[in-house]
RNA sequence: GGGCGGAUAGCUCAGUCGGCUAGAGCGCCUGCCUUACAAGCAGGAGGUCGCAGGUUCGAGUCCCGCUCCGCCCA
């Protein structure tokens, strides 16, 4: 009757049910204001980009936590978008070009842009397929875009009201430039990295005097643009220089020396030069002491015309020269060896350049405070806590953000300037004419640059909701309820959006934000395309279904750093799949001939044990989802499935199943179903195909999608404390059968005589009730006899005991029996352990109660243990009272 | 220089408020194609919880110091 294959294939399944899910339309989300609502906003990812193992990871938790609300019974939306990521983006299109023998230039602003969004429509399906393909329940009507019409409006609106405010502003400030995006770029895209270089000692003649000072520097070449030398100024060495002039050497330019706390006296000489234009120390120094700014590196790397001789150069070539000018003028000291920190382009690896530009700055000062009270007061809480320090600290120390950028690839900054009378204008529509002078909409010229992708994707959790119109989702769904995303952009993305959120909406963007680790691979490496190791996780759903990396991933989660990825998980999860998708098969064949008219025997000792055990189930994997302990939640739900419903419930049932009482076998079945569809209901969250393709088979279709059935919750009536301990004193059994017959190297066919003897009466009532599921789980035949003074049978050692004080014999020879001697030898340790305890004055008069009461009943129960395995008579039990 | 995280079985990692005999998966050893599943079943071996102090009746867990690894910030 199993129309299930023997073995799960993910492949005949996952795009069918994702199908399904679209046309019953589970995922949409819409206004009801009568239900909670529970919302995620994606972090959008690079449209031109290609999903990896982080956004895998990142996607599966918030599948997870959405599928698991919505089934909880929320109006749950996981809103989904991309991202137009400037640099990395236009990079990639410029490349094309290039193979092209073209620059953007060559094609203009218009026709350029063109080109971006033809790429941007290419790859953006992809992106789409692969979410769907981990099976992301996304509500897709609703996908944003950082570029799209409606975050346009936002980001102009956001802009402008900031202006408006004082908290934009365009000024002239160092910042950090990458000569190859030629861009400017923030504090946040500059990766620092230890480089070995060089550090010349450079000798500056003092004018009208034999006296020399020698500066050291990494970066010869900037020079050309010293403004000045500076000691510090209670350096003897250095004291009746200050206020004299030094002569630049190649450029004979004459520049004040000047005394300043700033510098260091111990490193080389201790005499500095200072270059304001291109060293953000320096230009602070400069300003104290009114020292001008030359800048001699441009836009393009190459030395600018202030470069004097050197002009046109590009950097690296110009270092060459002022060296090689520099040691034929005898002016050269030294060159060391040095290791430095150098700034790089994170986008493109390039060495950055700190120069002083012209630039639009976003001012720190009164977004940080309301960001931290967020925080402070609660309405945002990180997960792990420990990341609310390190979010704290950035944001007690933000400076100026520059957020313009020269490229051509996004939000261009709604400024205009008047041709005709040169007004200023900050807007929030294209304006047709000069609001001054009344010029025509033909003089008016915008700014040239955009905006940072980081801007816009700051406005998203409220900009994906409608905003700046008011609109019912942004009423209902904002603030967002969870915010999942890595460490790393914990400053690029989070803080920005908290900051913003706080400013112009007035509250925060979301209640929670769920900090995971990033994904590294088997060596403990980052992942990265310079080092060949990134993973797709196409190429691995491919390989062992959407479900198991998914549980995969899942089962690494946990509140600590960074996640090691290896294949072992996976393919422990795609073992878990087949297990669970057996146990479905053996479920259905089970339930074919189910009889709904039978009469049904009262619950088995079995069925009581199974429900008790899945309701701790249900209750722990809700508990551990709500501490989000992902990992526990998924190790939880593994264990109930492997190690209970399926290595025990299965196995208990069958005894009935095949048995000859319809009364009987109509309960088991009824249990077999309850439990079966709990599991699949407890599992969707976590491995959402496999579950719904087996409820769809299980109920035919005729109950609508698992994914929005009613999550369980857990039925305080089926916990049964009496059925667990009870249950537990069979499997005792049956594990030291077969542990006996293991022993004495009996196959699993042989069916040896077993003897079960108990002083407890109640147990071996029970013994005797379960006597023949003990020896169908055990392949034993088993008499259970009362307790006798002397052992049966004669052959003393062929026994062993469980931890209830169950004797165990076999009529058997062949026993190996240093192991039980080791048995024996651990559970006197035990003994002596317990009782040293319990001697223990201290120990009795602090220790809780039942701390006390747990090592007598496990006195108690290593004595009833050993009991059995000792000459009768020798033996006296454990007396509390003695 | 400041801060954070990690160090537990051969490997990758769990371990809640300090309290049963420190767990799992993989790997390893032994035996099994037992009609749901060999992607499986049953049994087993394997640990000085980084080092050294301290607090406590009791420390993998808390405190101080140290070593090594990784990360962030300057």
């Amino acid at each position: 009757m199993s129309e299930l294959a023997k073995a799960y294939d993910p492949t005949q399944v996952e795009s069918r049910i994702y199908e399904y899910w679209l046309q019953e339309r589970v995922f949409e989300a819409e206004v009801r204001p009568g239900r909670e609502p529970f919302c995620i906003v994606i972090p959008p990812p690079n449209v031109t980009g290609a999903l990896h193992m982080g956004h895998a990871l990142d996607e599966t938790v918030q599948d997870l936590l959405i599928r698991w609300e919505r089934m909880r019974g929320k109006e749950t939306l996981w809103l989904p978008g991309t991202d137009h990521a400037g640099i990395a983006t236009q990079n990639k299109v410029e490349e094309m070009l290039a193979a092209e023998g073209l620059t953007r230039h060559d094609l203009g602003r218009g026709k350029f842009l063109e080109r971006m969004w033809q790429a941007k429509e290419e790859h953006h399906g992809w992106i789409v397929e692969q979410l769907q393909r981990l099976g992301s329940s996304c509500d897709w009507r609703r996908e944003r875009f950082t570029l799209d019409e409606g975050c346009t409006r936002a980001v102009r609106e956001a802009f402008v009201t900031m202006y408006e405010r004082g908290w934009i502003y365009k000024g002239a400030r160092m910042i950090n430039w990458c000569p190859r995006c030629t861009t400017g770029l923030s504090d946040l895209e500059v990766e620092h990295e230890e480089r070995n270089g060089s550090l010349w000692h450079i000798r500056y003649p003092v004018e009208g005097s034999d006296a020399q000072l020698v500066v050291a520097t990494t970066r010869p070449e900037t020079m050309l643009g010293d403004t000045g030398v500076a000691v510090h100024p209670e350096d003897a060495r250095y004291a009746d220089l200050v206020g004299r002039t030094a002569i630049l050497p190649l450029m004979d330019r004459p520049i004040p020396i000047v005394a300043d706390e700033a510098v260091q006296a111990d490193f080389a000489a201790g005499a500095l030069k200072v270059t304001p234009g291109h060293d953000p120390t320096d230009l602070e120094i400069g300003q104290r002491h009114n020292l001008p700014s030359v800048v001699v590196i441009g836009d393009d790397g190459r030395m600018t015309e202030a470069a004097g001789k050197y002009a046109g150069l590009d950097r690296d070539e110009c270092r060459k020269r002022v060296v090689e000018d520099l040691q034929a003028l005898g002016l050269l000291v030294r060159i060391e060896p040095y290791t430095h920190a150098v700034g790089t382009c994170s986008r493109c690896d390039t060495t950055v350049e700190p120069l002083v530009s012209e630039q639009w700055f976003v001012r720190p000062g009164p977004l940080a405070e309301p960001g931290l009270e967020a925080v402070r007061a609660g309405l945002v809480r990180f997960v792990p806590d420990r990341w609310t320090k390190v979010y704290t600290d950035w944001m007690e120390g933000l400076r100026d953000w520059c957020i313009s950028r020269q490229l051509w690839w996004g939000h261009r900054i709604p400024v205009w300037t008047c041709g005709a009378c040169g007004e200023v204008i900050v807007a929030r529509e294209d304006p047709t004419e000069c609001p001054a002078c009344g010029a025509g909409a033909d003089q008016l010229a915008q700014d040239e640059d955009v905006l940072d992708t980081w801007f816009s994707s700051g406005l998203w959790p409220f900009s994906t909701l409608g905003w700046p119109d008011d609109t019912p989702e942004l009423h209902y769904f904002f603030p967002t309820s969870v915010l999942v995303t890595g460490y790393d952009i914990i400053f690029f993305w989070v803080a920005r959006m908290i900051t913003m959120s706080m400013t112009l909406m007035g509250r925060e963007p979301f209640g929670e934000v769920f900090i995971h680790g990033l994904l590294r691979d088997e060596q403990g490496r980052k992942m990265s395309k310079s080092l060949g190791n990134v993973v797709d996780p196409l190429g691995l759903i491919d390989e062992y279904g959407a479900d198991s990396l998914r549980f995969a991933l899942t089962s690494l989660i946990t509140h600590g750093q960074d996640i090691t990825y290896g294949t072992d998980r996976l393919v422990g999860a795609r073992n878990f799949c087949n297990k669970l998708w057996n146990a479905a098969r053996f479920t259905l064949m089970n339930l074919a001939d189910r009889d709904a008219t039978a009469a049904l025997a009262e619950p088995d000792l079995a069925d009581r044990w199974i429900l008790s055990r899945h309701n701790a189930a249900v209750a722990a994997v809700n508990a551990e989802l709500e501490k989000r302990n992902l990992s526990q939640a998924a190790l939880v739900a593994y264990d109930h499935v492997w190690g209970e419903f399926c290595d025990w419930y299965v196995e208990l049932a069958k005894v009935r199943l095949y048995g000859d009482d319809p009364a009987q076998k109509a309960r088991a079945q009824a249990t077999l179903a309850t439990v079966f569809e709990g599991i699949l209901k407890l599992l969707h969250p976590l491995m959402p195909f496999i579950t719904e393709e087996l409820w769809q088979v299980h109920t035919q279709g005729a109950r609508g999608a698992l994914a929005v059935q009613a999550y369980p919750q857990g039925q305080q009536e089926d916990s049964d404390a009496d059925a667990e301990r009870e249950l537990r004193i069979c499997q005792n059994v049956v594990a030291a059968v077969r542990e006996v017959k293991r022993a004495m190297a009996l196959s699993p066919a042989e069916r040896p005589g077993v003897t079960l003897k108990t002083r407890d009466e109640d147990a071996l009532n029970l013994l005797s009730a379960s006597a023949r599921t003990i020896a169908s789980l055990s392949q034993s035949r088993v008499v259970v006899e009362p307790w006798s003074s002397e052992p049966t049978g004669s052959v003393a050692r062929i026994a062993i005991s469980t931890p209830d004080g169950v004797e165990v014999r076999l009529d058997s020879q062949g026993l190996d029996e240093t192991r039980f001697e080791r048995k024996k030898l651990a559970l006197l340790e035990t003994i002596e352990a317990c009782e040293r305890k319990l001697n223990n004055p201290g120990f009795l008069e602090n220790a809780p109660p039942e701390v006390v009461e747990g090592v007598r009943g496990r006195l108690a129960q290593a004595q009833a243990e050993l009991e059995p395995l000792l000459p009768r008579g020798t033996f006296r039990r454990y007396d509390a009272d003695t």
